[in-house]
RNA sequence: GCGGGGGUCGCCCAGCCUGGUCAACGGCGCGAGGCUUAGGACCUCGUCCCCUAGGGGUUCGUGGGUUCGAAUCCCACCCCCCGCACCA
């Protein structure tokens, strides 16, 4: 860090700059970013996110609001304990992580195998950094999710949520990991992302007293059910299951178990037992043979199916390979399966009687273990499924349609009581830790029931009623909001609050942090030790918060004092609601939804959300950041590498709206030698300058100035950060080049108004130098407590542009006529057109505005010889906007303009330019050219 | 599959809501010139194609349509990115 950016951080902590309290009747501004997750660096996504928001605070500071923009550290959750954990067992790839990628100090690294220690030495490096770029936060209301005073705020929500209904017991299936003794999310997962529990039927084929339990996905098919498959080298048990007497496969009586089946089991044997045995089917009664099949896999659902070879290419094959020999089998069971022919059920167009068959053929599948069989099964299944009408030989079920028949064969299998269910993963899913996943069904699991219609309608409103940026973002809200269901709330492990009726159970980390905002108002307070985390008692949040009951009694109750909790409230009471929360768009489908809901269920209308701000995810050169990837850049890398204003302006022009930021290190070299060349620009244009009048190029300039103002206004206002920093990095600099380029001799009271107002444009986003420039511009105090510019002292002048675009136009019809010409010249001639065709002109314009018949005023363009194409196709050339400034300028003189600027052009143009009016005496007009001239287009004579 | 956002002149990107000022802003890159001992920085001009008088031609994912006129409005299609839940 350089002495000048440490000298400024020092002075704006020495004047408290941006450590706001209450101020009455002072206008105030609560912005605020999701904190970060405390398991690694920050890095240049975090600082793109939070760096918006810190753009925004300054500029509204500098429009004179009171403005919060507070900073906490989320360390709920299991995977900083996951990540110790990972440590601890001596995972290289955690440790590397930490090492190369976030650099971390090895001595360090090896105290991270205590999770605290290694989520608070991140918070130590990352405020650090924060500070560094000089992010202008309230440090003061800085506070970690595990703090005990926050814990209190959590247990607060929870019991308000639980009393008003939105906190509910339920059960469902999850993937679980029996090592972690937790559902294994996505990430989590070594093997089978995206996997999830499918409900399989459980249909029982009575084999003596026992049940024999297939399991399908298809039990339309039944009817179609020729023999029963086992894997004959797999174990199969006998077992009490729900006080019937099952056979299924060994491996799943401990699913079965785990999804509130009443599991004993008896005794266990071979699948080849089995074999040769018949079982009979439910609905049709028929006595199906127990045939060897080795496709099947014992560990999915049951290890038991029914064999519909008709339809299923796997069946299909496996009952040929039997039949033709490749399986032997003992002679009784060879002769029963000699016997089988292929059941059709259902008609399906474009396939025969036996779909599998087609199917089979087409790919040229061998044998029942032949993997193309996968693609046979998604074949058949797909165009029966969409296609597919059940046939007579499915009794009831004839004529329906598959998903009509599925339906009805469960409603009558589970009227014979011979249908159950379970739950099954697709494929298999490894956790991290290396442990084979199952479904289980966890009973009084807690969840936010966000499927509640009454809840969503509230939620909705409040997104009706908050302005979001850009709106584009709106819709996803909405539709996040009609598709959320219910959200398991709390966890059995991580760090974090536990539900305060049932400890068992932690608040889940999306889910302790909805309505957090509203803590940095206590946070304060908590941080100067005038409150404890014991004073936290409902009745004391209760008041802060609702304010709600007799604040005498509840001090009195929480054992502090009234005046105490009165400040609190007060200070809540100011700074809520949240004007802007700025996120990534990734957050939308949850933390941001979440705080919609939680709020619209906890506080009244007034204290809702008032603005959200979107950005786009970040890239790096162009790609997805990722650790793996080895593109990783850190916040702290960033900014060592090109310095906190660079970092900062080159964040800022990065991209707008949702759209992705790219970060590459060309751009931010390209801030860097911005950043670097404003203060030489501003001492040697001023070092250049003079004191004299104004002429109306200093008008034109100023009137710029006034356009930069309301377009950068605008976009700050709508967090259009990368079109407000353009403008006035880029836009407003190239007045100021242009100014000074096309001037003879720049004004120096101009051009110290001008820079006035651009270090102030220029501070939220480069303070340090604005700070800098600001001090070498003579400017009072510091430009992050100055005044945003008002347009009311850069007046617009309409007739200065006016004349400035005539120019220039002329010019670029010039260079035209120059490039095309050929030959040697010395001279070019303009002709700028007669007060006669001047007013005809704007009568057509006129005409043309009120959609009136211009043929007239074109028939008097006549008599001046004036080519009638010309005046037409003038007249849509120019544009609504000239022509509004045309006509509104009436008295705007292009004689005297042009020759005003007929130095200027001569030095553009490289050609001596001689303007002269058309019409007038004595002009030098040998070919006749000033008879063409019409406003803004003058005629041209090169000689 | 469902939901959201996008596809613009070498690259990044503005414009699209409120049709004509659009061959289309700005930045980068590239070319020419200036400045300079040189380099860098900076300044000017150029950068779709054609043109010996300011003109013409073909462009804004693709194909249709509405309109005197469409990058902008409507319809269909193609492609890219993001999210899809027990997790930050």
């Amino acid at each position: 860090m350089s002495t000048r950016e440490k000298y400024w951080l020092k002075v704006w902590s020495e004047k408290r700059a941006f450590e706001p309290d209450p101020v009455e009747g002072k206008k105030k501004v609560f912005a605020t970013v999701p904190f970060p997750y405390m398991n690694a660096a920050v890095h240049v996504g975090t600082a793109f996110t939070a760096a918006r928001v810190e753009f925004y605070a300054r500029f509204k500071r500098l429009q004179g609001y009171n403005v919060l923009f507070p900073w906490a550290w989320h360390w709920t959750g299991k995977t900083i304990v996951g990540m110790s954990q990972r440590l601890k067992q001596g995972d290289p790839v955690v440790r590397r992580a930490f090492i190369e990628i976030d650099g971390v100090p090895r001595e360090e690294v090896e105290k991270f195998v205590d999770p605290e220690y290694l989520a608070s030495y991140y918070t130590k490096v990352s405020r650090q950094v924060m500070k560094d770029t000089g992010f202008s936060i309230d440090w003061r209301r800085e506070f970690r999710t595990v703090d005990p005073a926050f814990r209190k705020f959590v247990e607060w929500q929870y019991l308000h949520l639980r009393e008003l209904g939105y906190v509910v017991q339920g059960t469902h299936p999850v993937v679980w990991c029996p090592f972690d003794k937790s559902p294994t999310g996505d990430h989590d997962r070594m093997e089978g992302e995206g996997v999830s529990p499918e409900e399989f039927n459980l249909i029982k084929f009575h084999l003596g007293e026992f049940a024999l339990v297939a399991a399908t996905l298809r039990p339309e098919t039944v009817y179609g059910a020729t023999n029963v498959w086992v894997n004959p080298d797999a174990e199969y048990s006998e077992a009490r299951v729900d006080n019937e007497l099952w056979v299924v496969s060994s491996a799943a009586l401990t699913k079965l178990s785990e999804q509130k089946h009443d599991v004993v089991p008896v005794r266990s044997f071979k699948g080849s037992d089995l074999v040769g045995m018949f079982a009979m089917a439910p609905l049709t009664g028929k006595s199906l043979p127990i045939l060897p099949g080795k496709f099947v896999d014992s560990s999915l659902a049951t290890g038991v199916v029914y064999s519909v070879p008709a339809h299923a290419p796997y069946d299909l094959m496996a009952l040929r390979d039997i039949q033709e020999g490749r399986v032997p089998v003992g002679r009784q069971v060879k002769e029963i399966a000699d016997k089988i022919v292929p059941i059709p059920i259902l008609t399906v167009k474009g396939y025969s009687q036996v779909p599998a068959d087609d199917a089979v053929k087409r790919l040229g599948v061998t044998d029942s273990l032949d993997p193309r069989l996968e693609a046979a099964t998604e074949e058949v299944y797909s165009a029966e499924f969409h296609g597919g009408i059940l046939s007579q030989s499915s009794g009831p079920l004839a004529g329906l349609t598959v998903v009509e028949a599925k339906a009805k064969a469960l409603e009558l299998i589970a009227k014979t009581e011979r249908l159950s269910k379970m739950f099954e993963l697709p494929e298999r899913v490894v956790c991290r830790c290396g442990t084979r996943c199952y479904v289980k069904i966890l009973e009084n699991q807690w969840f936010l029931n966000y499927s509640d219609q009454a809840w969503k309608a509230k939620a909705r409103l409040v997104v009706d009623r908050a302005k979001v940026f850009p709106e584009g973002a709106r819709e996803w809200f909405y539709s996040t909001i009609e598709w959320l269901n219910d959200w398991p709330c709390a966890r059995r492990s991580g760090m974090g609050t536990k539900l305060p009726w049932d400890k068992d159970w932690i608040v889940e980390t999306l889910s302790d942090s909805t309505i957090y905002m509203a803590y940095y108002s206590i946070s304060k307070f908590v941080n100067l030790e005038k409150i404890g985390p014991d004073n936290l008692t409902t009745g004391a949040l209760d008041y802060i918060l609702l304010g709600k009951g007799n604040p005498a009694n509840v001090a009195k109750a929480a054992g502090t004092t009234e005046k105490r909790l009165k400040d609190i409230r007060a200070e809540f009471s100011y700074w809520y609601p949240v004007d802007l929360r700025n996120s990534a768009k990734e957050l939308i489908p949850n933390h941001l939804t979440f705080y919609a809901f939680h709020h619209a269920a906890l506080f009244p209308e007034k204290l809702w959300p008032r603005g959200f701000g979107i950005n786009g995810m970040i890239l790096v050169e162009g790609k997805k950041m990722s650790k793996t990837k080895g593109n990783f850049v850190t916040w702290r890398g960033a900014l060592e590498k090109y310095g906190a204003d660079p970092f900062r302006l080159a964040l800022a022009l990065t991209a707008d709206g949702m759209d992705d930021a790219d970060w590459r290190d060309r751009s931010a070299q390209d801030a860097k030698g911005k950043v670097e060349s404003v203060v030489p620009f501003v001492k040697k244009s001023l070092k250049a300058a003079t004191a004299r009048e104004t002429d109306a190029l200093d008008h034109w300039l100023v009137s710029s100035v006034h356009r930069r103002i309301l377009t950068a206004t605008e976009a700050m206002e709508e967090m259009k950060i990368r079109r407000a920093s353009a403008t006035i990095f880029l836009d407003l600099w190239n007045d100021v080049r242009y100014y000074i380029h096309r001037t003879e001799k720049p004004r120096k009271q101009t051009l110290v108004d001008v820079f006035s107002a651009w270090v102030r444009m220029m501070s939220p986003f480069t303070p340090f130098m604005a700070e800098e420039l600001n001090h070498e511009l003579g400017g009072k105090g510091l430009v992050c407590q100055a005044d945003w510019p008002s347009t009311k002292d850069f007046p617009l002048d309409e007739r200065a542009e006016l004349a400035e675009a005539v120019m220039n136009r002329v010019i670029e019809d010039a260079r035209n006529v120059l490039k095309v010409v050929k030959g040697p010249r010395t001279t070019l001639n303009i002709y700028v057109c007669s007060d006669q065709a001047k007013s005809f002109f704007y009568e057509l314009a006129a005409a043309k505005r009120k959609d009136e018949n211009v043929g007239l005023v074109i028939k008097k363009f006549a008599a001046l010889k004036v080519q009638p194409g010309r005046i037409l196709k003038l007249s849509y050339e120019i544009g609504d906007e000239m022509l509004t400034k045309l006509l509104s300028n009436r008295g705007f003189d292009e004689f005297r303009t042009l020759s005003d600027a007929s130095g200027f052009m001569s030095k553009e143009l490289g050609i001596k330019v001689v303007v002269q009016r058309a019409g007038a005496k004595d002009i030098r007009d040998p070919a006749n050219k000033a008879r063409d001239a019409l406003p803004t287009k003058p005629g041209f004579f090169l000689e």
